[in-house]
DNA sequence: TAGATTGTTAATCGATTAACAATC
DNA sequence: TAGATTGTTAATCGATTAACAATC
């Protein structure tokens, strides 16, 4: 085990392992070797085992990786084992969206509060999910841990927004604002959805064909 | 120029290079170093030469670069002057939070059809572009240019409405399905918005600290 | 001309792949 | 034991950074 500094390709590629894990237990796999979990990613046996080793031994010479024992453990370096607290702030489109769509629980996270400016949601539910006008934030995070904020308000006030929740002690982002967020505080982080990158990607890539 | 293998990690970077000369160009800037680019957007300077030295001379020994005819260069590499066509497959919350908010032509994209299983609206439009049952899908695509569907369906359909769809022609995907698609055809692209990926990242993230 | 800044080549750094001894 | 497969070290590959001659 070095555990010393992971790079940010290994990070983002544990998802990846996590999810094929996963399929394997549910289809009842118990064992594989990195060569056929390789096989299956389309990436090479070496690489698995490089990654993995970052991390701990968790395979047997001879053997492979148990299937149960490895989803596991990559779980666990992922954070899973006990759900974090996200609230979502902007609950227009996008933000309903993600709250009725996307399983929250399943990568981590207790999806707790969303936060709008729109006075017709308060008091409202979306999927379960209480809505609060945003001038609750403050007391609402005086009273509740709060790990992640999901960020999907207009772009014109991404950064006070976000300014005001890490002011709050809000110290994790899940950014779909398409806007380039800083801050001052060095351990707030920053994960990115930045949808026109992505378009703007695949536009050159169907262009220069 | 060489124009031989352009990186992945130098296309990538191309959509964040060209907002930031958009930003440059909306301020009135005419002229930028590498050097001062570089520090703007937390780059090095030899990065950016080394970039853009992929794709032609732009700049000028001693002066540096003209903003406005860069933001154009990099636009026409990314594909931008002539638009492509879109259509989006699955008018579900996400879906309509695409159409409602995302700006495709900014993308160098004209989103002219969305299709979907829901007979409640077939005929509506959204944001004034017309839903129509996925049943009309072959006949649509056979009288108009397709080439990039947005795949916003459920993950049991991803793969066959990609197949489908491939079938029919189409070679891009903007694909939001959290399914990792896979195609025969070698020239069928896919460009994918993978949520669960980016929020187990950030678990990682907020739980190593 | 002198100063500035490019485009490009060379050097460095980091990530991926290959190889193999250790061992189940 | 023999065969398989790991964890890890070494070799390779590619991407980033530094340096600098060319030149505006």
């Amino acid at each position: 085990m070095k555990r010393e500094n992971i790079s940010d390709a290994v990070i983002r590629r544990l998802p990846r392992y996590y999810r094929y894990l996963c399929d394997l237990c549910d289809k009842g796999v118990n064992r594989i070797s990195s060569q056929s979990l390789g096989t299956k990613m389309n990436v090479t046996a070496s690489q698995i085992r490089q990654d993995f080793s970052c991390f701990g031994e968790f395979g047997q010479q001879g053997y492979g990786y148990n299937v149960e024992e490895l989803k596991c453990e990559i779980g666990r370096i992922l954070g899973l084992e006990n759900p974090h607290h996200l609230i979502l702030v902007g609950a227009g489109n996008l933000g309903r969206a993600l709250l009725n769509n996307f399983s929250f629980d399943r990568a981590g996270f207790s999806a707790d509060a969303a936060f709008d400016t729109n006075a017709q949601l308060f008091g409202s539910e979306i999927n379960g999910i209480p809505v609060y006008s945003v001038d609750e934030l403050d007391t609402y995070l005086q009273s509740h841990p709060v790990d992640v904020a999901v960020l999907s308000v207009p772009q014109a006030v991404a950064q006070s927004t976000a300014d005001r929740l890490i002011r709050l002690g809000v110290r994790g982002f899940w950014n779909f604002t398409n806007v380039e967020l800083t801050s001052r505080e060095p351990d707030v982080i920053f994960e990115n959805i930045h949808f026109a990158n992505s378009l703007l990607t695949l536009c050159y890539r169907i262009t220069h064909r």
